[in-house]
DNA sequence: GATGGACGTGGTACTCAGTACCGTACTTGC
DNA sequence: GCAAGTACGGTACTGAGTACCACGTCCATC
C-alpha cells in the first residue's frame, strides 16, 4: 500500500518527527519505560525542543486536541439557538471525522490509551471540556425550563457517550459505517432528551445519505 | 460552633493528619506550590510515610475513594438483573450520601478540584470508574435489544451527569434537599432512557420520603 | 555588506513527584 | 527475654517539567 503521507521522510518537520519517534518507541517498548529525552534523541532534537512542541509527555499523543476543540467551540458559536442541538450533532461528527480520517493512526493512539492509566486520565479530561462546549451550548434548547441546565448536562453527556460508544467500536476494528452508526446513536440521543418536554421532534441531519435512509429514521422516529 | 469531629488532635492517626495537613497547606499556599515535604512536615511525620499512605499528592485529596468503588460494586452485584437500575440509583446515592456527610470538608475539596486543572483531570477519571461499572450493570436492563450496549452508556452517562449536577449544586453552597433532588433527576434519568423500548416505566426509589412526595412524583411521570 | 531583531534550537542546572532500599523503633505473642 | 510483624525515617535515585542562557539562521533595514 502507497504511504498516503507523500512528505519524505528526511523534510519531516521536528514536530512531525517527535510524533513518530514516540508512537515508534511507545509501541516498542511501552509509555513508562520510554523517557521523553529517548523520543527527542529519537526525532534527532534536543530534550528543550520536545517540551517547546509539546507541553508534556502525554500531550505528544493528542497532537491536535486543542484544535478539535477550537473547531467544535466556532461550529457551536456559528449555530442559532435554535439549531444548537443540531450544531452538537454536527460538532460531536467533526470529531469522528477526524478519527476516522487518522486511520491506523488513530487505532494505535487508542491501543496505547487503552493500556496505560495516565493516558486514560487524560482522555476523560479531554472529553469533559468537550461536555462543557456542549452543555453551555444546549442550555438555551428547553428555554423556560427549570431543569434546563440538568437537561443540557444530561443530553452532553449522551452526545460524549454516543459518539464514544460508536468511536471505540470502529477503533477495536468492528467492521462499521461508522457515521451511519453515529447517525442511528444520536437520533436515539435527540430522542431521549426530548421526551418529557416537547412533542417528538425529528431532526434530520444534513449529509450526504440517501432519501430512503433518512426516510426510515424519521419511521423510526415516530414510532415511539 | 462545635467541633463534629469529637477526636483530639493528639491522638488523630497519621493518615488522617497528613489530611489535615494536606487541605490546610493547599487551602493557604495553593496546591502547585505546596510540596508533599511540607505535607509531611506539617503532619510531623517524614516524606515516606506520606507516600506509604498515598500514591500520590492528589491521593491525600479523595481519601476514600476505593472505599465507595467497591461499596458501588457490591451494591450493583448484589441486584438481581431485574432490579439492577434501581441498584444503580441507589449506588449514586451512596456516593452523594457520602459527599453529603463530609460537609464542609466536601466543600474545601470541590473549591480545590475547580482550581486546580490536574485536580479536576484526577476527579473526572474517578468518574469514569463509577460510569463503567453502571454501565456493566445495565446491559441486561434491554435483554435481547441489540443496542444495548449503547442504551447501557447512555444511562450510565446520565447516571453520572445527573448525580454531579445535583452534588456541584449543593456544592456550590445552593438550599436544598440534595436527596430530592436526586430523586428528581433519577426519575428523569430513567424516564428518558426507557424511552423507545418499553412503556413509561413508574420506578419508586426506596426512600423515607411522603407518600404526598412519591404520589407527586407518579403523577408527572404518567403526565408523558 | 554590516547591523539588529525575531525565531528555533541545544545545553545546563534546578525543583519536585514518585520509587527502592535499608536501618530502626515499637509493639504483640510465645 | 525473644522473634516476628508493623510503622516509620533517611538516603539515594530516576525522570518529568521549568528557567535561563548561549548560539546559529533567516530576514529586513540602513
Amino acid at each position: 500500500m502507497p504511504s498516503p503521507d507523500p512528505t519524505p521522510d528526511a523534510v519531516l518537520s521536528a514536530r512531525e518527527r517527535l510524533v513518530e519517534a514516540a508512537f515508534g518507541l511507545f509501541d516498542e517498548h511501552g509509555f513508562d519505560e520510554t523517557t521523553v529525552e529517548d523520543i527527542a534523541a529519537r526525532a534527532g532534537v534536543g530534550r528543550t525542543t520536545f517540551f517547546r512542541h509539546y507541553r508534556s509527555k502525554e500531550a505528544v499523543i493528542f497532537p491536535v486536541h486543542d484544535e478539535l476543540l477550537e473547531a467544535i467551540a466556532a461550529r457551536l458559536e456559528a449555530a442559532a439557538p435554535s439549531t444548537r442541538d443540531l450544531a452538537v450533532v454536527e460538532a460531536a461528527r467533526i470529531v469522528l471525522r477526524h478519527y476516522l480520517s487518522e486511520g491506523e493512526r488513530a487505532r494505535q493512539r487508542y491501543r496505547l490509551i487503552t493500556s496505560v492509566p495516565s493516558l486514560r486520565d487524560r482522555e476523560m479530561a479531554g472529553l469533559r471540556q468537550y461536555q462543557r462546549l456542549f452543555a453551555a451550548a444546549l442550555v438555551s434548547r428547553w428555554p423556560g425550563d427549570p431543569e434546563a441546565e440538568l437537561r443540557a448536562d444530561l443530553m452532553s453527556s449522551a452526545v460524549v457517550a454516543a459518539h464514544n460508544h460508536v468511536l471505540r467500536r470502529w477503533l477495536r476494528g468492528a467492521p462499521i459505517d461508522a457515521e451511519t452508526e453515529l447517525d442511528r446513536a444520536m437520533t436515539m440521543v435527540i430522542d431521549q432528551a426530548s421526551k418529557g418536554h416537547a412533542a417528538t421532534s425529528v431532526v434530520v441531519v444534513q449529509s450526504a445519505r440517501s432519501p430512503e435512509n433518512v426516510a426510515e429514521r424519521v419511521r423510526q422516529a415516530l414510532a415511539d
